[in-house]
DNA sequence: AATGAATGAGTATTCATTCAT
DNA sequence: CATGAATGAATACTCATTCAT
């Protein structure tokens, strides 16, 4: 913030614009113009657009998967073999508020990303994301599955997506729901509380007795 | 279909694109290209890019509404107060996979329809979606309700829009997904799988007790 | 000339921008601003800038081939084995006149393609060249080694090269070395002029007694 | 060139890559990060890109015409009035190959070099080089008149370049002709055996009869 | 002596749309 | 009913150069 820091200020522009836009929808003329600096400026600091993007990314990612570890592991040393499911996703969804205390946008960002990486051919940016923070995931994985139902690996890998899209698709468009649903309210509280209502909701999805038959329905 | 039918081959062309790669990222030029048609030939028949996504949509929603409230008739008919929620997601499972059996386009469409309607400033879009089919669905979402845990409309709203998260979410990154799981098999019959997976789920979410107390937990 | 023939003018224009400052120094703004077309309309018509320029080649290339092919059947229907060298280069620069005597630009289009051809990692042009004209063009090389002095393939390739760099680069730099030399006068006449003045300077050339030594001078 | 010497780095460097590229498609970007400088160390050492490109010219062109020089006054100190043509156009590949042997890239930047000159519209590199180097030239161009075909002054200027457009088109395309030949071996003996052989064809061409009729061919 | 940051002018290309026919 | 041609506005990106330090 000091000194010009034209870098930042782009990150900065970039990451609001990229919450409420999306990434194709956001041109650089947007940013650079928001941010009153160079067109040319995004590529001389960051190289392309698509570096861009991932430059603030990990802006977001890498602290909230900080946060998360170092929750999970405090809770851990305490001691109880097993922990509560609830409590796992609380953890989770206190990991994600924190993140997005700061900026407001990082939630947005953070699921445009996920959208972004799953949808189209984007092989790449899966496995950057893969690569940089599939490991650091694996311990909160291992716990959650601690406390689930009983389910073979395909079983958690889908249910795992189930609950994934419910959280991306409802931060995606907490904006445009909670305009939707009568909640009123200043948004700083509502996005807590709808977080909160996801608790007990998402919890009981991974606790559902998996299906063993196989009963072709249609 | 015969003779010419050049608005007919822009809609299933059209359909097919929208489906593979998103409504943005289709251009006139292949959907065109692709049905052999001029490129003015869009603009001429729909008026704009606009309205031949709407034009698209309607083919898929319309049948898929028309396809559940009959079943749920049928159901209701046969007596009985409560319908069990898994067999009312079972339902609405058989109803997406019955207009997708045909075309093989119309879940993804219908689901990237719901992100861009969610997503970004599409208020006349919602507006459209929300006057032509809201009231259609009510029937079916009392019944739902009806065998959910006990709550107020608020939190009904929420986990309505949680689950629909899971679907979209899920058949909106179909492909990628089921390359990324171990999930072998010919694609046909996996998507029924998946959807079949996500039953138990989307009812133990929906029939997890709410929480009442109002508990600020950060 | 008729009817607006946007595609007609963008070729006549840019055929003379590309004679005059080279391929990659003309722009498409220049092209389509002085041709009184919009920006797209290269693209438009033909595709991308390297089409645009193999466009133009093509017009200058092919009636080049015609008429010498043309020339040389005619001779040799004629009769006679062999043709003097002298003339069979004086067929060449007929050919070569001929085809630049109505738009004044071809020679120069016609030399920087080559350039270009020869030059950078352009295999892709090299291979549209050989392919299209590389046949059509071997009956007259046959005629020409006939009255040559008596070489291997690899002399004669080379040689045949040492020429072509001299009408190259005489053709390439005609204005500037005309300008710089004393020569006076029309341009027309002047470019007539200086190729036949290379006929008998490419002739000797082409009958200089092949070493057959090697000697290491070094 | 111990110490920093960046001057001397980018000479080095900018004169490979100018080289291989070409003047216009080598970036400034290029030759400071090959050469590890700064972006802005060209412009402060050299003051533009153009001044640059004069630098690393003086560096071939200089040794070039002294090492010419040299050998002809020792081959005229040896007496004997007229010297063969074929020894005259030795001596020049000769000292070609001389400043050449060094880095490698000599004989490729020069031709590029002539080639700027001559085409678009540098009056000013041409004057550079007009200045500096076209006097000292000139005995030597004496003595080639000397054994070559009577001729006026304009038919003396334009085999000049002729020949020049032989040398300067095999030089500049001698990686893509080598090939497409079907010459083998090593590309540094190729080299010396191309000019080798155009030592014959260059002579041939310069001892032939010139034309005084003017005879009007088309 | 040298540099990191920044910039203005430029590049080819793409897009949905329009219009005369 | 349909189309070929054309367009204006926009896209990401690249370049040589400059300037404060």
């Amino acid at each position: 913030m000091q000194q010009s820091d034209t870098a930042g200020r782009i990150l900065h522009v970039a990451a609001s614009l990229f919450a409420e836009q999306g990434f194709a929808e956001t041109t650089m003329r947007q940013i650079t113009a928001k941010a009153g600096v160079n067109l040319a400026a995004v590529n001389y600091h960051f190289g392309s657009k698509e570096r861009l993007i991932l430059a603030v990314a990990e802006t977001y990612i890498t602290p909230l998967l900080v946060n998360l570890t170092q929750r999970l592991e405090e809770r851990q040393a305490l001691g109880g073999q097993t922990i509560a499911l609830e409590e796992l996703v609380e953890m989770m969804m206190r990991a994600l508020l924190r993140v997005d205390g700061q900026t407001q946008d990082a939630l947005a960002v953070f699921t445009r990303l996920l959208d972004l990486a799953y949808m189209g051919p984007q092989q790449a940016l899966r496995d950057f994301l893969a690569d940089k923070y599939g490991l650091r995931l694996q311990p909160f994985l291992m716990q959650v599955r601690a406390d689930s139902a009983p389910m073979n690996d395909d079983e958690f890998f889908w249910r795992l997506h189930f609950l994934l899209g419910s959280v991306v698709f409802t931060l995606s468009n907490f904006k445009t729901l909670s305009r939707m649903g009568q909640a009123p309210g200043e948004p700083g509280v509502d996005l807590e509380r709808i977080l909160h209502r996801m608790v007990p909701v998402l919890a009981a999805g991974l606790q559902a007795r998996a299906e063993t038959t196989q009963f072709c329905w249609l």
